[in-house]
RNA sequence: GGCCCCGUCGUCCAGCGGUCAAGACACCGGGUUUUCAUCCCGGCAACCGGGGUUCGACUCCCCGCGGGGUCACCA
């Protein structure tokens, strides 16, 4: 059996990393097993749908290297992929329901609905709307919500991921297939769509665990085998208290990508939460991540988001990779000023801060003073411990003997060293002390690459320059 | 509130009846170093509680407690 699974993502706004991590968890088993993977676009609430938002969705896929078998743009043989394109579909098998007398059109206006649910609460009992079935309901004319019929009883299952769950049969319930609106609702169409897909394994978050009798209950109905399902566990935000979600302030996972993390590593991080190999390994490249994965291994219990984790996961990833290649990815991080700098130079800059990088967001706080003047502030000499005990007359003489020093260097960095390492001697002094003026003098900061590289690439016009200026 | 799921360091997690309860992030020390970062050493820090079962429970069972989810013409 070739493994299937989907992502079904509603176009209602922005991906954020919480459904991120359904869609991966999905790719990884349908990759891993040599499957396919489908991307399916829920689009049957008009209300909430997002213009733009699919585009927007497929965008951080792609971006991410989610690649998708089928789908939107992938015309694939259980097409089209968009639910909103499969409305006659949904109403075929509806019908056929109707036909059968397994559901039937419902009377009751939202009002008399909802005064129904107050009553129960009021009387502290669960509303169940198969007590009260019309007993004999009106043709169903398509502008009447379409109710399924369903048998209430106790449901058990085996989940992939959460092993054996049962519910009672309050869970079960006539709930509604076709609004009055004339579209399918979520709970009946992805149904339809997994089977006529042939998807193996449907993966959901956590919040649908209970709707999974309804599910297998309307599979009952239609008289389709369930596929397999796979609970995963939610992903908490950092207080740990609710759910990931973009009403909880969730970013975009776009966002991500503009501040410069890479998409190896933010898979790298969504995997491990709530997966892991059973070895000691944290870093995983996405091909290992494909090779490793296994649904036996996915975690019940929910995890924290810990951006902090994320960062330190990404300066990984970046330090795994070549120059060259990291270069390519630097492309919309360079400062302004930089714009038209050359390109060989821009990349021996980079070689400069490639350690020290954790996004490439960094990129403009690092590297501006290599390509524009710095305005060295009096905060960089009194917020430095060492500097600030300088007075100006001595800083000047430092700086002067450093001049004189540098008149016949040729720049190379052991030049440099050579010539400046005697230097703290004999101005006795230390280095800290001097190196940390001259790195303040050039660089206009406190935290800079190492001093004999950097003024290397600098040259001896610009840090001359930028010496005298401090005197 | 009913129902459901979950419960190991602050965080991600290993563990699957017998371990000094491992690793990583974060944090704090120290080393390397001209700063920062990297790198290397070290430290702090956990089995929610109570009952069982067992020669022996973090591991199995029950009851609490705590957290999350769900009870829509949203997905």
């Amino acid at each position: 059996m070739t493994v299937r699974t989907r992502f079904a993502p509603s176009p209602t706004g922005a991906l954020h990393l919480g459904v991120v991590r359904t869609a991966l968890f999905a790719w990884l088993l349908a990759r891993h097993s040599g499957g396919q993977f489908l991307l399916r676009i829920e689009d049957t609430d008009q209300k909430r749908e997002v213009p733009g938002s699919a585009d927007g969705i497929k965008e951080a896929l792609r971006w991410l290297g989610l690649s998708w078998d089928e789908g939107p743009d992938v015309e694939g043989p259980y097409g089209p992929y968009i639910q909103s394109k499969r409305l006659g579909i949904y109403k075929k098998y509806a019908q056929e329901l109707v036909e059968k007398g397994l559901a039937y059109a419902d009377p009751y206006s939202v009002e008399e609905l909802q005064a129904l649910r107050e009553k129960a609460q009021a009387e502290k009992r669960p509303f169940l709307y198969r007590d009260h079935r019309p007993e004999n309901p009106p043709a169903w004319d398509g502008t009447q919500p379409l109710r399924i019929k369903l048998e209430p009883k106790a449901w058990e299952w085996d989940d992939a991921v959460m092993g054996k769950v049962s519910m009672g049969p309050e869970m079960i319930d006539d709930y509604i297939i076709i609004k009055a609106d004339g579209f399918p609702t979520y709970n009946f169409c992805h149904i339809i769509d997994d089977h006529l897909m042939n998807v193996t394994h449907v993966m959901r978050s956590q919040e649908f665990i209970s709707s999974v009798p309804k599910f297998l209950a309307t599979h009952e109905v239609l008289r389709w085998e369930p596929p397999i399902n796979a609970i995963l566990p939610p992903v908490m935000d950092e207080t740990g208290r609710a759910k990931l979600s973009k009403r909880k302030g969730a970013k975009p996972a776009l966002d991500y990508r503009d501040q410069g993390f890479l998409p190896e590593a933010v898979l790298n991080f969504m995997a491990t939460i709530g997966w892991n190999d059973g070895t000691e390994q944290e870093v995983y490249t996405v091909e290992e991540l494909v090779a490793k994965f296994e649904l036996a291994r996915v975690q019940k219990s929910g995890g924290i988001f810990d951006e902090k984790r994320l960062i330190y996961l990404n300066g990984v990833h970046i330090r795994r990779l070549s120059l060259d290649e990291l270069y390519l990815r630097t492309e919309g991080f360079w400062p302004k000023s930089a714009e038209n700098a050359d390109a060989m130079y821009k990349r021996t800059v980079l070689s400069l801060v490639h350690e020290r990088l954790k996004y490439l967001a960094e990129l403009p706080g690092l590297t501006e003073f290599f390509f524009t003047e710095p305005e060295v502030k009096e905060a960089v000499i009194t917020e430095n411990k060492q500097l600030k005990k300088l007075s100006a007359d001595e800083r000047k003489a430092m700086i002067s003997a450093t001049l004189n020093e540098l008149e016949t260097c040729d720049f190379t960095e052991e030049d440099l060293e050579k010539r400046l390492r005697p230097l703290v001697e004999r101005l006795n002094t230390k280095t800290g002390i001097l190196f940390g003026l001259i790195r303040a003098s050039i660089t206009g900061s406190n935290v800079a690459p190492g001093l004999f590289e950097t003024m290397h690439v600098l040259g001896p016009e610009k840090t001359l320059s930028r010496l005298k200026k401090m005197i």
